[in-house]
DNA sequence: CCGCACTGTGTAGGCTGTAAAGAGTTCTTG
DNA sequence: CAAGAACTCTTTACAGCCTACACAGTGCGG
């Protein structure tokens, strides 16, 4: 009940585009894209650990401080990088149906999380502002739009899609992770027993989980054909 | 292919209560658990970022590198935690249905991350080694180990329960946190217009977003029920 | 032209995880 | 039983992190 206003980062009001009054002194000389996309640069290369403020400036050729006058503070830059790496949403077209443009939403999504992994262990507090991702959710919400669903039936299915895509890149990504299963299967067969663990022994054994990035795509399709199936239930029943 | 085999951490070893032979020195008048139980009630509390060594070993009484006699990272600490924090599995009877039993350990699942939200946060570059985590997919793999699903099946499909769960229960403590979509909307609002982002306007004007923590229940409840469709279809389809 | 708003820089401080060495305790071995 | 090895906890130290703050230079508004 306590809702406390804080108010848009000055970074995210100038991906939006607002003009400042009144500027005065010397021009700027980066822009908080440029800025977000060194360190997206730095983050696909290396890591989230890698992006650091000195590492960002440095790779900009300016001084660490500096990157504080175009981002409030390192919070603030993560959530810039994340609209920056998402890009412009995908254009759905006109023709098909809404669940063919949910499909490719949710595959557009997947394949933006699997180039950018990192993305996935940002965590910002609050929902996401910046206009790529908003723009994103436009596109998403617009699909549903004709559908006869309530506001709150669209809101929810587009975040149960996003939800789902999301655990599932970041499942294929751990498992898939050169040889993570197979050190995993070796560390639990020094611990485990066929009595305390059989069932867990008996898959491991069976290599199920070893076979890679191959099981994620399926995995995703398997479950999305099944939210998708959810949702077009939902409309059916008059939304 | 380059497989690094890395041992378990000594910490993961004392949690599966393997002894270690020929113990010289004094005994240790700490324990891998009440560390671990002690970082946890701080991570409750206080967030995941109050969970620092020196943190963590003050509430104990012990100085910070003390902590590294049972522990061997601060990352090494986060595992055990989480194992700690989901604590042994739930008991899913014998008699009823898999689809009665997935649907309680779903449940179960998302209780567990809904007392310890830190959890969705501590990223494991590894699948899970400890004890408590392991005997959560025991008894997960089981429920399933009846139906005629290969391995590979049952293992997809309890990851993508647990993943689903996840994301289910980051989405609603997101959006459901005080104030914070009401907090988004006002921030929105004064950078979209009814002409570059429609749908997204009309869903915010329509509040759908605002109506806390009831509707995750309801919306974990939908897209699992769509999960364990698609399971029951596998199933039926002769596994 | 003066002054103010703004830029990028330099310095500094507090906090972090953890490496390394030391002092004390207990078990094992001769 | 004595001696040394192995173990625990402490102390000290350091590199790296984010960022607050004071500064010097720049360019527009009055």
């Amino acid at each position: 009940m306590s809702t406390t206003t804080s108010p848009m980062s000055r970074a995210m009001r100038e991906l939006w585009g607002v003009r400042e009054e009144g500027r005065r002194g010397p021009k700027p000389s980066m822009s908080v894209r440029t800025i977000a996309a060194a360190a997206v640069a730095l983050a696909d290369a290396e890591g989230l650990e890698a992006v650091t403020m000195a590492a960002v400036a440095k790779r900009l050729g300016f001084t660490t401080m500096s990157l504080y006058r175009y981002v409030e503070s390192r919070q603030d830059l993560l959530d810039v990088m994340v609209d920056e790496a998402a890009g412009p949403p995908p254009s759905l077209g006109r023709r098909r149906s809404w669940r063919t443009k949910l499909e490719e939403w949710a595959r557009a999504d997947a394949a933006f999380l699997a180039a950018h992994p990192w993305v996935l262990h940002v965590r910002s507090g609050t929902p996401p502002v910046g206009p790529n991702l908003v723009g994103w959710m436009e596109v998403g919400f617009a699909a549903l739009s004709d559908t006869g669903l309530s506001p709150q039936q669209i809101a929810s299915s587009l975040l149960s899609i996003d939800g789902y895509v999301r655990s599932s890149v970041e499942m294929g990504l751990r498992y898939a992770a050169d040889g993570a299963t197979a050190n995993w299967a070796e560390q639990l067969r020094s611990v485990i027993s066929e009595d305390t663990m059989p069932t867990v022994a008996g898959i491991l054994e069976s290599g199920a989980l070893e076979d890679g990035t191959d099981g994620m795509a399926e995995e995703l399709a398997f479950g999305l054909g099944l939210l998708l199936d959810g949702i077009e239930q939902t409309i059916a029943r008059r939304g």
